[in-house]
DNA sequence: CTGAAAGCGCTTACAG
DNA sequence: CTGAAAGCGCTTACAG
């Protein structure tokens, strides 16, 4: 495979210096002659250039390079989060690499480095883990941003996400007001602040009238299977069953069928996302509406428009809503 | 914030050159003193230091990035086929970037030359469209890389997918042995290698014997719904559906179901990919089960071990089997 | 309107 | 075992 042409070739061919074949590619055609741009442009078009961004961004000291790190790739919700965020970012002609944590605090630090390797321009949190190496990096730079999980205490980052705990207070209040009795909370990992603000805001908004059975649960199908398998092999009760994430809606649901349970009859199921294929494949699922597709905005505008300072950044609280189907 | 530390700040402090830096970090660590290795080593965590890639991209005229195009980001099985080959791709120390075509030339061919300034190390085109550009490139390279959709006739590049004829004919056959009647496809773009693959083996399959109906879909759920819906207006007969993905499986369903029609018995859906949701949400459909999970490891493979010449590019076909459900 | 030149952060062949 | 030096592909302040 030949090596790509480069700025000299063009120049060469074109000639002119490559400050001018430069100068073409960044725009400021208003500072060369028409006779010099259409040259450089066919000498260009002739080669099959296209500038190296890598010596762009050697030059300039910094890449176009957004890296987002994600707890599970395979969620539906964070997918179609990444491809928020994908098309946000194009649009300001910035690139995502995605990288997969698998919720493994090692593996997020390795690709923590990695990201500062590429000197992205910005590192995009989805679910972070608080390790030592995210600290040092959110006090030597600013240009992290977490999504959905607020950063740990101590750490100064603009916050792109829900209000958990006023979205699980809802869903109390909703269960409350349906007077369910056999309340159970399947919920995320405990020392996530995102997982643990909707249980609390659940609580709070159940109040002290109910009871509520607590569970902890990776945010997945097969975990939620699990959680609740073991929770309706006791078939004596009608469990309202608040799940951390759709995906362990999910899970809870196939346990539920797999018993020959009915819905909401036997056993009532109330998620938390509401991912698009919802209304394909699971029109019964009731749920707390997160706009995925709103994420990649608000981040594409985190990213342009940084905060002066650390202490000046942002949070951006995006809405939610209930979306009442068959299941709660 | 502050600029990062260079290779040139941790030589200073450790008190070493450069290049002894540069060895340290690219492993060359047999040929240096141990105790310079601990003064390099510590002077270089003090300083929070990480090689530069960019640095690194441009000495070595390579950069550690690979860039997938897929046609749909919000498509199932493309989200399950760019997890794969992230996880592979971090297996062999490369990053994943990933770009949305949208099914639109235009936009890929835009991205094909975001790819080339980026110099990526390898090209993956899930869904790839003929362009002129596209074209030009693989003459040009040998970078390239197709899924899904194999290389249009005279492009020489290697390719990683199922044998969709294969595939489509063994759905035929079993339409024909289950003595299914009013055969119906409705099969992806008619433009698209794979897609026209898939049509053309389910109707060698299913023979001269049955006539079948034909209709072209884009392959979403927005797109079979509609199909669906024009379809099952009439229902006086009880239709055969063959739907060249698992995302227009779930738009006829959805209209099935508006239309309170009960499957098997009213209508048959056949799809294509077997989604790793399908288990969890859609466990009555029957399907074409495609190994996404198996995209990752053979990408990396072929880009690891890059053909000598292009002439030798390698053909990866995988496996496919029928997932026989309820729905068929 | 245009060019010569410096320098961004690395790696490695060469010399010792 | 170690270092000086060249050079990868760009951009831009400076000079004309």
């Amino acid at each position: 495979m030949a090596k790509p042409p480069t700025i000299r070739d063009v120049a060469r061919l074109s000639g002119v210096s490559t400050a001018t074949v430069s100068r073409f590619f960044t725009g400021k055609t208003n500072a060369i002659s028409p006779e010099t741009i259409e040259s450089v442009r066919s000498a260009a078009e002739k080669l099959g250039y296209t500038p190296s961004e890598i010596g762009r961004s050697l030059r300039l000291a910094s890449s176009r390079v957004v890296v987002m790190l994600v707890p599970d790739a395979t969620n539906l919700f964070t997918a179609d989060v990444a491809a928020s965020v994908e098309n946000a970012l194009k649009g300001i002609g910035l690139s995502l690499v995605l990288a997969n944590t698998a919720e493994n605090a090692e593996k997020q630090d390795g690709l923590l480095a990695d990201a500062q390797g590429l000197r992205a321009r910005a590192i995009v949190l989805q679910g972070a883990m608080d390790t030592p190496r995210l600290r040092e990096m959110a006090e030597r730079q600013s240009n992290l941003i977490f999504v959905n999980r607020r950063p740990a205490p101590g750490i100064i980052a603009p916050y792109v996400g829900i209000d958990n705990f006023a979205a699980g207070f809802a869903v109390g209040r909703y269960f409350i007001e349906k007077g369910y009795e056999n309340c159970v909370a399947i919920h995320g990992p405990r020392h996530y602040p995102g997982s643990s603000r909707r249980l609390e805001g659940f609580l709070a908004g159940v109040g002290e009238m109910r009871q509520v059975q607590q569970f902890e649960c990776a945010f997945t199908m097969e975990a939620g299977y699990r959680q609740g398998s073991l929770l309706l092999a006791d078939r004596s009760r009608r469990y309202a069953v608040f799940c951390a994430n759709d995906m362990i809606a999910y899970g809870v649901y196939r346990a539920a069928m797999e018993k020959n349970m009915r819905i909401p009859d036997d056993v009532m199921i109330f998620g938390f996302d509401d991912n698009r294929v919802n209304d394909w494949l699971a029109p019964w699922l009731t749920t707390v509406k997160v706009p995925a597709f709103d994420f990649g905005p608000a981040i594409a505008e985190l990213i342009n428009e940084p905060p002066a300072t650390k202490e000046h950044s942002r949070t951006v609280i995006l809405p939610f809503s209930l979306t009442i189907r068959q299941s709660a």
